[in-house]
DNA sequence: CGTGAGTTTGATACCCCTCAATAAAGGTGG
DNA sequence: CCACCTTTATTGAGGGGTATCAAACTCACG
Protein backbone atom coordinates (compact mmCIF):
# COMPACT_ATOMS: atom_id res chain seq x y z
CA UNK A 1 0.00 0.00 0.00
CA UNK A 2 1.28 3.12 -1.11
CA UNK A 3 0.76 6.19 1.46
CA UNK A 4 0.70 9.09 -0.21
CA UNK A 5 0.90 11.58 3.05
CA UNK A 6 4.11 10.37 4.17
CA UNK A 7 5.83 9.14 0.99
CA UNK A 8 5.96 12.52 -0.56
CA UNK A 9 9.48 13.68 -0.53
CA UNK A 10 8.35 17.61 -0.64
CA UNK A 11 6.24 17.25 2.19
CA UNK A 12 8.95 15.03 4.66
CA UNK A 13 11.09 17.65 5.40
CA UNK A 14 8.99 19.63 7.56
CA UNK A 15 8.00 23.60 7.04
CA UNK A 16 9.56 25.27 4.26
CA UNK A 17 10.47 29.05 5.16
CA UNK A 18 11.52 31.23 1.70
CA UNK A 19 12.19 35.07 2.13
CA UNK A 20 14.53 37.43 0.48
CA UNK A 21 16.23 38.21 3.50
CA UNK A 22 16.96 42.06 4.73
CA UNK A 23 20.91 42.09 5.03
CA UNK A 24 22.89 39.02 3.88
CA UNK A 25 22.60 38.97 0.10
CA UNK A 26 20.64 36.84 -1.99
CA UNK A 27 21.47 37.61 -5.38
CA UNK A 28 17.42 38.57 -5.44
CA UNK A 29 15.99 35.38 -4.74
CA UNK A 30 14.31 33.87 -1.95
CA UNK A 31 16.12 31.24 -0.01
CA UNK A 32 15.11 28.84 2.59
CA UNK A 33 15.57 30.32 5.64
CA UNK A 34 15.23 27.07 7.53
CA UNK A 35 17.77 24.47 7.90
CA UNK A 36 17.11 20.49 7.89
CA UNK A 37 17.28 20.37 11.47
CA UNK A 38 15.01 23.67 12.06
CA UNK A 39 12.32 21.59 9.27
CA UNK A 40 12.32 18.40 11.28
CA UNK A 41 12.25 19.75 14.41
CA UNK A 42 9.19 22.25 13.39
CA UNK A 43 7.57 18.75 12.05
CA UNK A 44 7.33 17.57 15.63
CA UNK A 45 5.29 20.01 16.58
CA UNK A 46 3.56 20.59 13.06
CA UNK A 47 0.52 18.82 11.72
CA UNK A 48 -0.65 18.54 7.94
CA UNK A 49 -4.24 20.55 6.92
CA UNK A 50 -5.68 20.34 3.50
CA UNK A 51 -8.45 22.81 2.25
CA UNK A 52 -10.67 22.75 -0.84
CA UNK A 53 -10.41 25.55 -3.38
CA UNK A 54 -12.69 28.61 -2.12
CA UNK A 55 -12.88 27.34 1.83
CA UNK A 56 -12.44 29.50 4.53
CA UNK A 57 -9.08 28.64 6.66
CA UNK A 58 -9.56 30.92 9.70
CA UNK A 59 -12.27 33.74 10.35
CA UNK A 60 -10.98 37.36 11.76
CA UNK A 61 -11.71 37.61 15.28
CA UNK A 62 -11.14 34.03 16.29
CA UNK A 63 -8.66 33.00 18.57
CA UNK A 64 -5.03 32.35 16.69
CA UNK A 65 -4.45 29.03 17.78
CA UNK A 66 -2.01 28.22 15.01
CA UNK A 67 0.60 29.55 12.30
CA UNK A 68 0.49 28.22 9.07
CA UNK A 69 2.81 27.21 6.52
CA UNK A 70 2.34 26.95 3.16
CA UNK A 71 3.13 23.78 1.47
CA UNK A 72 1.07 24.28 -1.96
CA UNK A 73 -1.76 26.24 -2.79
CA UNK A 74 -2.78 30.07 -3.02
CA UNK A 75 -4.02 31.91 0.00
CA UNK A 76 -5.52 35.31 0.13
CA UNK A 77 -5.90 36.82 3.36
CA UNK A 78 -8.51 39.34 3.22
CA UNK A 79 -11.34 41.28 5.28
CA UNK A 80 -14.94 41.51 4.86
CA UNK A 81 -16.37 45.60 5.04
CA UNK A 82 -19.77 46.28 6.15
CA UNK A 83 -20.82 46.87 3.10
CA UNK A 84 -20.31 42.86 2.55
CA UNK A 85 -17.38 43.89 -0.26
CA UNK A 86 -13.96 42.08 0.10
CA UNK A 87 -10.56 43.90 0.40
CA UNK A 88 -7.27 41.51 -0.07
CA UNK A 89 -4.15 42.62 1.41
CA UNK A 90 -1.92 39.83 0.59
CA UNK A 91 -1.62 36.52 -1.77
CA UNK A 92 0.04 33.88 -0.10
CA UNK A 93 1.92 30.91 -1.56
CA UNK A 94 4.04 28.00 -1.02
CA UNK A 95 6.86 28.79 1.99
CA UNK A 96 4.92 31.62 3.17
CA UNK A 97 3.37 32.25 6.82
CA UNK A 98 0.06 32.61 7.59
CA UNK A 99 -1.72 33.95 10.85
CA UNK A 100 -0.99 37.44 11.94
CA UNK A 101 -2.73 38.05 14.88
CA UNK A 102 -2.92 40.48 17.70
CA UNK A 103 -3.80 39.86 21.08
CA UNK A 104 -4.44 36.15 20.46
CA UNK A 105 -6.81 37.02 17.79
CA UNK A 106 -6.52 36.50 13.75
CA UNK A 107 -6.90 39.78 12.24
CA UNK A 108 -7.52 38.81 8.98
CA UNK A 109 -9.75 36.11 7.44
CA UNK A 110 -7.97 34.01 5.02
CA UNK A 111 -9.57 31.15 2.52
CA UNK A 112 -7.74 29.51 -0.04
CA UNK A 113 -7.43 30.07 -3.41
CA UNK A 114 -6.62 27.03 -4.86
CA UNK A 115 -6.68 23.87 -3.45
CA UNK A 116 -3.92 23.96 -0.53
CA UNK A 117 -1.48 22.18 1.46
CA UNK A 118 -0.26 23.28 4.87
CA UNK A 119 1.52 22.97 8.19
CA UNK A 120 -0.71 23.65 10.98
CA UNK A 121 1.80 24.76 13.81
CA UNK A 122 -0.11 25.38 17.62
CA UNK A 123 1.27 28.69 18.98
CA UNK A 124 1.80 27.57 21.92
CA UNK A 125 4.35 25.04 20.73
CA UNK A 126 5.54 27.48 18.08
CA UNK A 127 6.33 30.17 21.07
CA UNK A 128 7.90 27.53 23.70
CA UNK A 129 9.92 26.50 20.52
CA UNK A 130 11.20 30.01 19.66
CA UNK A 131 12.28 31.01 22.64
CA UNK A 132 14.47 27.97 23.17
CA UNK A 133 16.08 28.58 19.36
CA UNK A 134 17.51 32.07 18.78
CA UNK A 135 18.39 30.95 14.63
CA UNK A 136 14.64 29.88 14.29
CA UNK A 137 13.73 33.00 15.90
CA UNK A 138 16.47 35.15 13.55
CA UNK A 139 14.75 33.57 10.62
CA UNK A 140 11.04 34.37 11.61
CA UNK A 141 12.45 37.72 11.78
CA UNK A 142 14.08 37.67 8.21
CA UNK A 143 10.61 36.25 6.99
CA UNK A 144 8.78 38.81 8.74
CA UNK A 145 10.55 41.82 7.28
CA UNK A 146 10.01 39.93 3.96
CA UNK A 147 6.26 40.09 4.16
CA UNK A 148 6.40 43.75 5.92
CA UNK A 149 8.19 44.71 2.17
CA UNK A 150 5.61 43.19 0.57
CA UNK A 151 3.04 44.82 2.56
CA UNK A 152 4.54 47.91 1.27
CA UNK A 153 4.76 47.88 -2.17
CA UNK A 154 1.30 46.74 -1.82
CA UNK A 155 0.55 49.86 0.15
CA UNK A 156 2.28 51.86 -2.81
CA UNK A 157 0.49 49.96 -5.33
CA UNK A 158 -3.08 51.15 -3.97
CA UNK A 159 -1.47 54.49 -3.98
CA UNK A 160 -1.49 54.88 -7.48
CA UNK A 161 -4.49 56.45 -8.86
CA UNK A 162 -4.48 54.98 -12.18
CA UNK A 163 -6.33 51.34 -12.81
CA UNK A 164 -3.66 51.14 -15.59
CA UNK A 165 -0.74 51.51 -13.06
CA UNK A 166 -2.12 49.30 -10.48
CA UNK A 167 -3.03 46.37 -12.50
CA UNK A 168 0.84 46.70 -14.65
CA UNK A 169 2.24 47.50 -11.32
CA UNK A 170 0.24 43.76 -9.69
CA UNK A 171 1.82 41.84 -12.68
CA UNK A 172 5.18 43.22 -11.86
CA UNK A 173 4.54 41.80 -8.20
CA UNK A 174 3.23 38.39 -9.58
CA UNK A 175 6.69 38.21 -12.37
CA UNK A 176 8.97 39.35 -9.32
CA UNK A 177 7.40 36.72 -7.22
CA UNK A 178 7.28 34.06 -9.29
CA UNK A 179 11.25 34.91 -10.60
CA UNK A 180 12.38 34.85 -7.06
CA UNK A 181 10.73 31.45 -6.37
CA UNK A 182 11.31 29.49 -9.42
CA UNK A 183 13.91 29.44 -12.29
CA UNK A 184 12.29 31.43 -15.39
CA UNK A 185 8.42 32.69 -15.87
CA UNK A 186 8.52 33.71 -19.77
CA UNK A 187 4.52 33.12 -18.66
CA UNK A 188 2.91 34.42 -15.47
CA UNK A 189 -0.28 32.02 -13.92
CA UNK A 190 -2.83 34.18 -12.36
CA UNK A 191 -4.10 31.85 -9.74
CA UNK A 192 -6.68 34.06 -8.40
CA UNK A 193 -10.15 35.13 -10.84
CA UNK A 194 -10.33 38.67 -12.02
CA UNK A 195 -12.78 39.35 -8.81
CA UNK A 196 -9.75 38.82 -6.17
CA UNK A 197 -7.47 40.77 -8.00
CA UNK A 198 -10.18 43.84 -8.12
CA UNK A 199 -10.20 43.68 -4.57
CA UNK A 200 -6.29 43.43 -4.23
CA UNK A 201 -5.73 46.56 -6.38
CA UNK A 202 -8.80 48.18 -4.75
CA UNK A 203 -10.58 48.56 -8.15
CA UNK A 204 -13.42 46.97 -9.46
CA UNK A 205 -13.29 44.08 -11.58
CA UNK A 206 -15.12 45.73 -14.58
CA UNK A 207 -12.20 47.91 -14.10
CA UNK A 208 -9.79 44.67 -14.28
CA UNK A 209 -11.35 43.34 -17.12
CA UNK A 210 -11.06 46.94 -19.36
CA UNK A 211 -7.50 47.31 -18.30
CA UNK A 212 -6.49 44.15 -19.51
CA UNK A 213 -8.07 44.67 -22.76
CA UNK A 214 -6.09 48.19 -23.01
CA UNK A 215 -2.85 46.43 -22.13
CA UNK A 216 -3.57 43.57 -24.53
CA UNK A 217 -4.49 46.65 -27.55
CA UNK A 218 -1.49 47.90 -26.61
CA UNK A 219 0.60 44.71 -27.68
CA UNK A 220 2.26 44.93 -23.55
CA UNK A 221 0.47 41.10 -22.45
CA UNK A 222 -1.15 38.34 -24.38
CA UNK A 223 -3.27 35.97 -22.84
CA UNK A 224 -3.57 32.15 -22.87
CA UNK A 225 -6.76 31.68 -21.12
CA UNK A 226 -7.84 33.40 -18.49
CA UNK A 227 -5.02 32.67 -16.13
CA UNK A 228 -1.93 32.87 -17.75
CA UNK A 229 -0.46 35.95 -19.19
CA UNK A 230 2.59 36.28 -21.18
CA UNK A 231 4.69 40.18 -20.89
CA UNK A 232 5.45 41.00 -24.34
CA UNK A 233 6.68 44.49 -23.70
CA UNK A 234 8.56 44.55 -20.07
CA UNK A 235 9.93 48.19 -20.91
CA UNK A 236 5.94 49.58 -21.29
CA UNK A 237 4.45 47.72 -18.51
CA UNK A 238 7.40 49.29 -16.31
CA UNK A 239 6.43 52.90 -17.32
CA UNK A 240 3.15 52.15 -16.98
CA UNK A 241 4.31 51.37 -13.20
CA UNK A 242 5.47 54.12 -12.69
CA UNK A 243 8.09 52.13 -11.16
CA UNK A 244 10.56 52.32 -14.08
CA UNK A 245 13.75 54.14 -13.12
CA UNK A 246 14.10 55.82 -16.15
CA UNK A 247 11.36 57.41 -17.38
CA UNK A 248 11.65 58.39 -21.45
CA UNK A 249 10.25 60.95 -22.78
CA UNK A 250 8.84 59.38 -26.10
CA UNK A 251 6.44 56.85 -24.96
CA UNK A 252 5.77 55.36 -27.95
CA UNK A 253 1.68 55.60 -28.01
CA UNK A 254 1.84 56.48 -31.55
CA UNK A 255 3.71 52.58 -32.93
CA UNK B 1 5.09 58.09 35.13
CA UNK B 2 7.77 59.59 32.69
CA UNK B 3 6.42 62.19 30.00
CA UNK B 4 8.56 62.91 27.04
CA UNK B 5 8.50 66.39 25.33
CA UNK B 6 10.01 67.18 22.31
CA UNK B 7 13.17 68.52 23.90
CA UNK B 8 13.94 66.53 26.46
CA UNK B 9 17.35 64.88 27.13
CA UNK B 10 17.57 61.52 26.10
CA UNK B 11 16.54 59.05 28.76
CA UNK B 12 19.26 56.92 30.04
CA UNK B 13 17.66 53.77 29.90
CA UNK B 14 18.68 52.60 26.79
CA UNK B 15 16.59 51.40 23.69
CA UNK B 16 12.43 51.25 24.13
CA UNK B 17 10.32 49.18 21.86
CA UNK B 18 6.77 48.92 22.29
CA UNK B 19 3.67 47.50 20.77
CA UNK B 20 0.24 45.72 20.71
CA UNK B 21 1.91 41.81 21.26
CA UNK B 22 0.33 39.32 18.60
CA UNK B 23 -0.84 36.71 20.85
CA UNK B 24 -0.31 37.68 24.42
CA UNK B 25 -3.05 40.03 25.96
CA UNK B 26 -2.14 43.56 26.55
CA UNK B 27 -5.53 45.42 27.20
CA UNK B 28 -5.40 47.54 23.73
CA UNK B 29 -2.41 49.19 24.82
CA UNK B 30 1.58 49.36 23.52
CA UNK B 31 3.77 47.51 26.05
CA UNK B 32 7.28 48.11 26.61
CA UNK B 33 8.63 44.61 24.63
CA UNK B 34 12.24 44.72 26.29
CA UNK B 35 13.82 44.40 29.79
CA UNK B 36 15.78 46.57 31.76
CA UNK B 37 18.76 43.81 31.01
CA UNK B 38 17.75 43.88 27.59
CA UNK B 39 17.63 47.51 26.96
CA UNK B 40 20.77 48.11 28.83
CA UNK B 41 22.66 45.62 27.03
CA UNK B 42 21.86 47.06 23.46
CA UNK B 43 22.53 50.65 25.08
CA UNK B 44 25.97 49.08 25.12
CA UNK B 45 26.07 48.72 21.48
CA UNK B 46 23.91 51.72 20.30
CA UNK B 47 24.81 55.45 20.33
CA UNK B 48 22.15 58.52 19.92
CA UNK B 49 21.57 60.27 17.19
CA UNK B 50 19.71 63.98 16.67
CA UNK B 51 18.28 64.94 13.47
CA UNK B 52 16.49 68.48 12.58
CA UNK B 53 12.77 68.47 11.28
CA UNK B 54 12.83 67.60 7.53
CA UNK B 55 16.11 66.08 7.65
CA UNK B 56 17.05 62.79 5.55
CA UNK B 57 17.76 60.16 7.80
CA UNK B 58 18.88 58.03 5.33
CA UNK B 59 18.11 57.24 1.74
CA UNK B 60 16.99 54.04 -0.39
CA UNK B 61 19.49 52.47 -1.91
CA UNK B 62 22.38 53.25 0.72
CA UNK B 63 23.78 50.49 2.35
CA UNK B 64 21.87 49.52 5.69
CA UNK B 65 24.91 49.90 8.02
CA UNK B 66 22.06 50.28 11.12
CA UNK B 67 18.23 50.22 12.85
CA UNK B 68 17.14 53.29 14.70
CA UNK B 69 15.23 53.40 17.38
CA UNK B 70 13.26 56.68 17.64
CA UNK B 71 13.34 58.15 21.56
CA UNK B 72 11.61 61.50 20.11
CA UNK B 73 9.86 62.88 17.39
CA UNK B 74 8.38 61.86 14.74
CA UNK B 75 10.13 59.89 11.41
CA UNK B 76 8.22 59.46 7.65
CA UNK B 77 9.08 56.32 5.47
CA UNK B 78 8.74 57.30 2.14
CA UNK B 79 9.91 56.68 -1.59
CA UNK B 80 9.96 59.38 -3.93
CA UNK B 81 8.12 58.46 -7.05
CA UNK B 82 9.82 59.33 -10.86
CA UNK B 83 7.41 62.47 -11.08
CA UNK B 84 9.07 63.72 -8.00
CA UNK B 85 5.87 63.34 -6.10
CA UNK B 86 6.05 61.38 -2.43
CA UNK B 87 4.62 58.51 -1.72
CA UNK B 88 4.55 57.90 2.60
CA UNK B 89 4.21 54.10 3.94
CA UNK B 90 4.76 55.36 7.34
CA UNK B 91 4.73 57.50 10.36
CA UNK B 92 6.48 56.12 12.76
CA UNK B 93 7.07 57.30 16.71
CA UNK B 94 8.62 56.89 19.98
CA UNK B 95 9.10 53.34 20.95
CA UNK B 96 9.05 52.38 17.09
CA UNK B 97 11.86 50.94 14.79
CA UNK B 98 13.46 52.42 11.89
CA UNK B 99 15.47 50.70 8.98
CA UNK B 100 13.71 47.95 7.06
CA UNK B 101 16.56 46.83 4.38
CA UNK B 102 16.55 43.86 1.94
CA UNK B 103 19.50 42.29 0.91
CA UNK B 104 21.45 44.89 2.55
CA UNK B 105 20.24 48.04 1.58
CA UNK B 106 17.51 50.42 2.89
CA UNK B 107 14.38 49.78 0.88
CA UNK B 108 12.67 53.50 1.52
CA UNK B 109 13.99 56.95 2.08
CA UNK B 110 13.26 58.59 6.05
CA UNK B 111 13.03 61.64 6.79
CA UNK B 112 12.33 63.68 10.59
CA UNK B 113 9.55 65.03 10.64
CA UNK B 114 10.04 66.76 13.46
CA UNK B 115 13.35 67.20 15.53
CA UNK B 116 14.11 63.79 16.01
CA UNK B 117 16.47 61.81 18.92
CA UNK B 118 16.69 58.46 18.33
CA UNK B 119 19.15 55.18 18.95
CA UNK B 120 21.42 54.73 16.25
CA UNK B 121 22.03 50.37 16.49
CA UNK B 122 24.62 49.38 14.22
CA UNK B 123 23.07 45.98 12.25
CA UNK B 124 25.96 43.86 12.55
CA UNK B 125 26.38 44.61 16.49
CA UNK B 126 22.38 43.99 16.22
CA UNK B 127 22.51 40.62 14.73
CA UNK B 128 25.05 39.28 17.05
CA UNK B 129 23.10 40.39 19.86
CA UNK B 130 20.38 39.09 18.66
CA UNK B 131 21.28 35.40 17.92
CA UNK B 132 22.53 34.99 21.27
CA UNK B 133 19.80 36.81 22.71
CA UNK B 134 16.34 34.56 21.98
CA UNK B 135 14.26 36.62 24.11
CA UNK B 136 15.15 39.77 23.03
CA UNK B 137 14.40 38.06 18.92
CA UNK B 138 11.29 37.12 20.56
CA UNK B 139 10.36 41.06 21.51
CA UNK B 140 11.73 42.11 17.94
CA UNK B 141 9.08 39.63 16.02
CA UNK B 142 6.23 40.79 18.33
CA UNK B 143 7.38 44.21 17.29
CA UNK B 144 7.61 43.44 13.45
CA UNK B 145 3.87 41.68 13.75
CA UNK B 146 2.98 45.06 15.03
CA UNK B 147 4.54 46.90 11.99
CA UNK B 148 2.89 44.21 9.65
CA UNK B 149 -0.15 45.23 10.88
CA UNK B 150 0.11 48.84 10.94
CA UNK B 151 1.12 48.44 7.48
CA UNK B 152 -2.27 46.58 6.29
CA UNK B 153 -4.32 49.25 8.36
CA UNK B 154 -2.68 51.58 5.75
CA UNK B 155 -3.30 49.06 2.84
CA UNK B 156 -7.22 49.33 3.73
CA UNK B 157 -6.86 53.30 4.20
CA UNK B 158 -5.45 53.34 0.73
CA UNK B 159 -8.41 50.25 -0.47
CA UNK B 160 -11.05 53.11 0.17
CA UNK B 161 -12.05 55.50 -2.68
CA UNK B 162 -13.53 58.71 -0.79
CA UNK B 163 -11.29 61.16 0.25
CA UNK B 164 -13.69 61.54 3.28
CA UNK B 165 -13.25 57.81 3.96
CA UNK B 166 -9.73 57.83 4.17
CA UNK B 167 -8.84 61.07 6.34
CA UNK B 168 -11.73 59.58 8.43
CA UNK B 169 -9.48 56.38 9.18
CA UNK B 170 -6.52 58.60 8.94
CA UNK B 171 -7.71 60.43 12.18
CA UNK B 172 -8.85 56.94 13.81
CA UNK B 173 -5.26 55.78 13.11
CA UNK B 174 -3.90 58.89 14.91
CA UNK B 175 -6.22 58.62 17.59
CA UNK B 176 -5.50 54.71 18.14
CA UNK B 177 -1.71 55.33 18.32
CA UNK B 178 -2.15 58.31 20.80
CA UNK B 179 -4.22 56.50 23.04
CA UNK B 180 -2.65 53.10 22.95
CA UNK B 181 0.55 54.98 23.52
CA UNK B 182 -0.34 57.87 26.46
CA UNK B 183 -3.24 57.46 28.78
CA UNK B 184 -5.81 60.34 27.31
CA UNK B 185 -6.08 61.66 24.30
CA UNK B 186 -9.05 64.42 24.04
CA UNK B 187 -6.98 65.98 21.50
CA UNK B 188 -4.96 64.44 19.07
CA UNK B 189 -1.59 65.99 17.83
CA UNK B 190 -1.11 65.80 14.10
CA UNK B 191 3.00 66.29 13.79
CA UNK B 192 3.21 66.40 10.55
CA UNK B 193 1.63 69.38 7.31
CA UNK B 194 -1.24 68.74 5.02
CA UNK B 195 1.18 67.86 2.30
CA UNK B 196 2.36 64.66 4.23
CA UNK B 197 -0.70 63.40 4.97
CA UNK B 198 -2.09 63.57 1.39
CA UNK B 199 1.18 61.73 0.62
CA UNK B 200 0.02 59.07 3.33
CA UNK B 201 -3.55 58.92 2.16
CA UNK B 202 -2.98 59.02 -1.59
CA UNK B 203 -5.19 61.99 -2.11
CA UNK B 204 -3.83 65.75 -2.94
CA UNK B 205 -3.30 68.14 -0.53
CA UNK B 206 -6.35 69.99 -1.25
CA UNK B 207 -8.43 67.19 -0.75
CA UNK B 208 -6.55 66.76 2.72
CA UNK B 209 -8.04 70.86 2.82
CA UNK B 210 -11.43 70.18 1.70
CA UNK B 211 -12.38 67.17 3.59
CA UNK B 212 -11.01 68.34 6.99
CA UNK B 213 -13.01 71.20 5.95
CA UNK B 214 -16.42 69.30 5.37
CA UNK B 215 -15.91 67.15 8.87
CA UNK B 216 -15.74 70.93 10.70
CA UNK B 217 -18.54 71.85 8.71
CA UNK B 218 -20.37 68.57 9.70
CA UNK B 219 -19.60 69.01 13.34
CA UNK B 220 -17.38 65.87 13.64
CA UNK B 221 -13.76 67.34 14.38
CA UNK B 222 -13.09 70.95 15.61
CA UNK B 223 -9.22 72.33 14.80
CA UNK B 224 -7.22 73.97 17.74
CA UNK B 225 -4.88 75.88 15.16
CA UNK B 226 -3.57 73.83 12.43
CA UNK B 227 -2.23 70.48 13.84
CA UNK B 228 -4.82 69.92 16.75
CA UNK B 229 -7.14 68.29 16.35
CA UNK B 230 -10.54 67.33 18.32
CA UNK B 231 -12.82 65.05 17.53
CA UNK B 232 -16.64 65.48 18.86
CA UNK B 233 -18.28 63.26 17.65
CA UNK B 234 -16.67 59.45 17.19
CA UNK B 235 -19.69 57.72 16.00
CA UNK B 236 -19.85 59.50 12.84
CA UNK B 237 -16.25 59.26 12.50
CA UNK B 238 -16.57 55.88 12.64
CA UNK B 239 -19.90 55.37 10.35
CA UNK B 240 -17.36 58.04 7.96
CA UNK B 241 -14.23 55.37 8.22
CA UNK B 242 -16.34 52.48 7.32
CA UNK B 243 -15.25 49.98 9.44
CA UNK B 244 -17.62 51.39 12.48
CA UNK B 245 -20.52 48.62 13.02
CA UNK B 246 -23.50 51.62 12.68
CA UNK B 247 -26.30 50.56 10.26
CA UNK B 248 -24.46 47.20 9.85
CA UNK B 249 -25.70 44.02 12.18
CA UNK B 250 -23.21 41.60 11.51
CA UNK B 251 -20.53 41.30 13.86
CA UNK B 252 -18.90 38.57 13.22
CA UNK B 253 -17.62 37.80 16.62
CA UNK B 254 -18.48 33.30 16.30
CA UNK B 255 -16.04 31.58 18.53
C1' DC C 1 7.09 94.65 8.65
C1' DG C 2 8.11 91.83 4.69
C1' DT C 3 8.88 87.39 2.73
C1' DG C 4 7.89 82.71 1.62
C1' DA C 5 6.20 78.36 2.63
C1' DG C 6 2.15 76.22 3.85
C1' DT C 7 -2.84 76.22 3.46
C1' DT C 8 -7.45 77.19 1.82
C1' DT C 9 -10.79 77.81 -1.75
C1' DG C 10 -12.65 77.69 -6.58
C1' DA C 11 -13.71 75.79 -11.63
C1' DT C 12 -13.08 72.29 -15.06
C1' DA C 13 -11.80 67.79 -17.06
C1' DC C 14 -10.95 63.09 -16.55
C1' DC C 15 -11.16 58.55 -14.74
C1' DC C 16 -13.44 55.07 -12.43
C1' DC C 17 -17.66 53.22 -10.15
C1' DT C 18 -22.32 51.80 -10.72
C1' DC C 19 -25.93 49.64 -13.14
C1' DA C 20 -27.14 46.65 -16.92
C1' DA C 21 -26.74 43.28 -20.51
C1' DT C 22 -24.13 39.98 -23.14
C1' DA C 23 -20.78 36.32 -23.68
C1' DA C 24 -17.89 32.72 -22.31
C1' DA C 25 -16.40 29.10 -19.27
C1' DG C 26 -17.11 25.34 -16.03
C1' DG C 27 -19.83 21.82 -13.97
C1' DT C 28 -23.77 18.52 -13.71
C1' DG C 29 -26.95 15.25 -15.20
C1' DG C 30 -29.55 13.18 -18.85
C1' DC D 1 -21.80 13.63 -26.02
C1' DC D 2 -24.86 17.18 -25.57
C1' DA D 3 -28.21 20.12 -23.17
C1' DC D 4 -28.68 22.85 -19.33
C1' DC D 5 -27.46 25.85 -15.66
C1' DT D 6 -24.36 28.48 -12.71
C1' DT D 7 -20.45 31.07 -12.29
C1' DT D 8 -17.22 34.07 -14.18
C1' DA D 9 -15.74 37.42 -17.50
C1' DT D 10 -16.43 40.99 -20.93
C1' DT D 11 -18.41 45.17 -22.86
C1' DG D 12 -21.37 49.42 -22.85
C1' DA D 13 -23.50 54.02 -21.06
C1' DG D 14 -24.03 57.53 -17.62
C1' DG D 15 -23.03 59.92 -13.23
C1' DG D 16 -20.03 61.29 -9.33
C1' DG D 17 -15.67 62.39 -6.96
C1' DT D 18 -11.15 63.69 -7.18
C1' DA D 19 -6.99 65.61 -9.63
C1' DT D 20 -5.36 69.45 -11.74
C1' DC D 21 -4.58 74.22 -12.57
C1' DA D 22 -4.92 78.71 -10.62
C1' DA D 23 -5.40 82.26 -7.18
C1' DA D 24 -6.17 84.25 -2.62
C1' DC D 25 -5.08 83.67 2.00
C1' DT D 26 -2.72 82.61 6.74
C1' DC D 27 0.96 82.20 9.52
C1' DA D 28 5.68 81.62 11.13
C1' DC D 29 9.99 83.59 10.91
C1' DG D 30 13.63 86.66 9.93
Amino acid sequence: MIKRHDGDPPVAHGPSVAAIPPWASSGGKRTQLLSKEERSRLAVIASIVRFKKGEEIYREGDRAEAVFNIISGVVKSCKTMPDKTERIFAFLFADDLVGLAKEGVYVNTTKAVTALTAYRIPVSALESRLRKDAALEFHVICKLCHELRETQRHALLLGRKSALARVAMFLQLIENHQTASRESAHQLHLPMNRSDIAAYLGISLEAVSRTFRALRHRGVISFNGKHYVRVTNHGQLEMLAGNGAREEKGDGTDG
